[in-house]
RNA sequence: GGAGAUGUGGCCGAGUGGUCGAAGGCGCUCCCCUGCUAAGGGAGUAUACCGGGAACGGUAUCGAGGGUUCGAAUCCCUUCGUCUCCGCCA
């Protein structure tokens, strides 16, 4: 790398963010220590051996082919660093001659190699700041343009050309006309959207009683199911983080309207997905521990910009909510078939609590950025007469790894390889709770309980009419 | 928030402004020896980029950024992290 490039986008990490609400101009922001390596957001050797492959996984986004602007922007770089090495090369050179020149007190040849060093310098320093104008260019295209889908995935537009891989249970046939979960007699007592407002502003929720524990043991229930029966390691990390760990999972630079950030730059978590995946930032890990499965139960913060007016009512969509979140940090030959193993290990909990649910293989057209394939879980919600998403399950290869410069080193040795990383939720606790409060309702405004969850409630199973576990 | 210390390769740790990409140790890989094991001997072992079919050559990197210098891991400034003590605090 030829010279530091200058953040491209807005903010820089080190640096008090525009973006901040109410500028601290002296404050130093929180920053990462890691160094940014610009060719790391997608295999620009890939790109380069074959555009072709790669403008068409992109073309199966949707998107216009981009490789030929890469590589052009690539050559030029590349043909800068080169010449700006050759100075370098010689510079060094006639540095060290200069050395053993004053050495052996040869004065006049000391001073014509330090103007010799001097006027290469000039001429490098001229190159490389061209070679680090493009370098940024190139980084900046390349973090934008999002992982390419596997093979396998479905090409489609949007969420209509989603397909059904699977479907478990049977909706409840009701002799009632089914309400939404803010509309359940026994609900309305326990969910406050009043005072949350009064509180927080819209797309907030005050829970009480015991719609509150229930959502409580919905996240306990959860958390011990993948810690004991699916061997993740439950996990507890901060909500705030650096900018550098909200680029290496994907969120920025792109989607920073999607999060909240502090005044002091700090980053609050849209999803546990960004601390856990970024346990191995910067780090060269030891293959024998991978995969390294975790869970985490967070709060998770949206600004849900973009989605104004929609899933107005109700508790659908915070701006904070619960989720308890999984990641496996693991390798290329792995990836698939944990993608396989964590979708499972999401279902398993729709199961346990009885809740109809369809999985669903995203299109490419609806495929987050960082992933390269994603199945949804959508639970059965009979307020709505539809299904809606609980879950999201993706692998993401080594694209995030690449933004973290997450490695392992293979075993017996030989070169470091990326890391391969998957998330998904396992899951939205709020979501959960509407689903459990809405499949469950009676006729009376009650709410019948999940076995699953009574330990959890201290061996109450309804919620009555009038909103009290009974 | 105040004072001090510190940040080196997978890990630990040494380091004088040029002979330092960096001693030494651990770990790892290969080989030898030892009839198992334990121990021992030898060799190798940072990352990224650029050029090259390769051998190899070049450039950069000693938390990060900037500066002084012909030349910086080493000096100066800024900044971030960590640790210790004090203060405050759930």
């Amino acid at each position: 790398m030829i010279s530091q490039p200058v953040s491209g986008y807005g903010f820089s990490p080190g640096r008090p963010c525009a973006k901040a609400i109410g500028t601290h101009g002296e404050r130093p922001g929180p920053t990462g220590t890691s160094g940014k390596r610009t060719d790391a957001m997608h295999d620009i050797r890939a790109i380069r051996e074959n555009p072709a492959a790669f403008d068409a996984l992109l073309g199966r986004r949707g998107l216009e082919p981009v490789s030929s602007a890469i590589l052009s922007l690539d050559s030029a770089r590349r043909a800068k660093i080169a010449a700006a090495e050759e100075l370098q090369a010689e510079q060094n050179k006639a540095s060290k001659e200069a050395g053993t020149a004053k050495g052996r007190g040869d004065d006049a040849e000391f001073e014509r190699l330090r103007a010799l060093v001097a006027a290469k310098k000039d001429q490098a320093a001229t190159l490389q700041a061209d070679a680090g104008a493009l370098d940024v260019q190139l980084r900046d295209m390349l973090m934008g343009i999002p992982n390419l889908p596997l093979e396998t995935v479905p090409v489609g537009k949007d969420e209509d050309d989603n397909v059904e891989i699977r479907r478990w249970g049977t909706p409840r046939e009701l002799d009632f006309a089914p309400r939404e979960h803010f509309d359940i007699a026994g609900v309305k007592p326990g969910m406050d959207f009043e005072t949350a407002a009064k509180l927080s502003g819209a797309r907030f929720v005050l829970l009480r009683g015991g719609v509150a524990r229930i959502h409580r043991a919905l996240a306990q229930f959860m958390l011990d199911l993948h810690i004991t029966e699916h061997g993740l390691t439950e996990t507890w990390a901060p909500v705030l983080v650096l900018s550098d760990m909200m680029e290496g999972t994907g969120q920025l630079p792109k989607f920073g309207e999607d999060s909240y950030q502090t005044r002091e730059g700090w980053w609050l978590i849209p999803t546990s997905e960004v601390t856990l995946t970024n346990t191995v930032h910067g780090d060269l890990v030891d293959h024998a521990t991978l995969p390294r499965r975790m869970t985490a139960h967070s709060q998770c913060f949206r600004s849900e910009a973009g989605s104004a007016g929609r899933d107005t009512a109700g508790m659908l969509r915070q701006h904070q909510f619960e989720k308890v979140e999984m990641v496996s940090i693991t390798d290329a030959e792995t990836g698939v078939a944990e993608h396989a193993r964590m979708t499972r290990c999401a279902e398993t909990v729709l199961e346990r609590l009885g809740l109809p649910y369809r999985t669903m293989a995203l299109c490419t057209g609806d495929m987050g950025f960082g992933a390269r394939i994603t199945h949804d879980l959508e639970v059965w919600l009979p307020g709505q007469n539809k299904y809606r998403e609980i879950s999201s399950v993706s692998y993401c290869g080594d694209f995030q790894a690449r933004r973290m410069n997450a490695r392992y080193r293979p075993a017996g040795g030989g070169k470091p390889e990326f890391v391969h990383t998957l998330n998904g939720s396992g899951l939205a606790v709020g979501r959960a709770l509407i689903a459990v409060l809405e499949n469950g309702q009676q006729a009376d405004g009650s709410v019948q309980l999940p076995e699953a969850l009574h330990p959890y409630l201290g061996g109450k199973t309804r919620l009555s009419a009038e909103g009290d576990l009974i």
